[in-house]
DNA sequence: GCCAACGTTGGC
DNA sequence: GCCAACGTTGGC
């Protein structure tokens, strides 16, 4: 799950109340689906620093909740406002994330791209833009290896 | 700040 | 339903 950590950075969400916070915000309709029906509560998710310097994966955080609507999609003042979700039938969904652990070592964008394992990551596709990809178990692994986390 | 890539919008 | 225009993302 991607973050711009000038807004809301890993360290934002391990400082939260529970370590917890609404993943709100999202606006596009793959990455709400994989929140929506990709996600189980328990399932753990890296945090990536995007445009930052350098992108990179910061930590660990895990799934808090079912999905449920984006209560950010309903305020009008809010940037994320749209005005086309309504409360009867939102749609905008969000998940809870509640922070894991800091990764013992950032795994930057440059050593993700730079590994022969991860080639074929779906984050790392040529013209990705989603705020949510899919990591596969071997990813994962690969990723926990190179970090040096246990 | 630039710009490629991509998603969305809206006129037709 | 097509597609040009536009807006956004995000690395560089």
């Amino acid at each position: 799950m991607k973050t711009e950590p000038e807004v809301f950075s890993f360290d934002d969400l391990m400082a939260a109340p529970a370590k917890t916070t609404g993943w709100e915000g999202v606006r596009n309709y793959q990455a709400r689906n994989f929140m929506r029906d990709g996600m189980q509560v328990g399932d753990k998710v890296f945090i990536y620093h995007s445009n930052a310097e350098p992108p990179g994966i910061a930590g660990i955080a895990k799934v808090a909740s079912a999905a449920y609507p984006d209560p950010s999609a309903f305020d009008r003042k809010d940037p994320h406002y749209d005005p086309g979700s309504k409360r009867e039938s939102p749609t905008w969904m969000q998940v809870d994330v509640q922070g894991v652990k800091r990764l013992k070592r950032f795994v930057s964008l440059e050593e993700l791209r730079a590994s022969k394992r991860l080639t074929g990551m779906r984050l790392l596709q040529k013209g990705n833009r989603l705020s949510i990809v899919p990591v596969t178990p071997a990813e994962w692994e690969a990723i926990l290896e190179m970090s040096g986390t246990t």
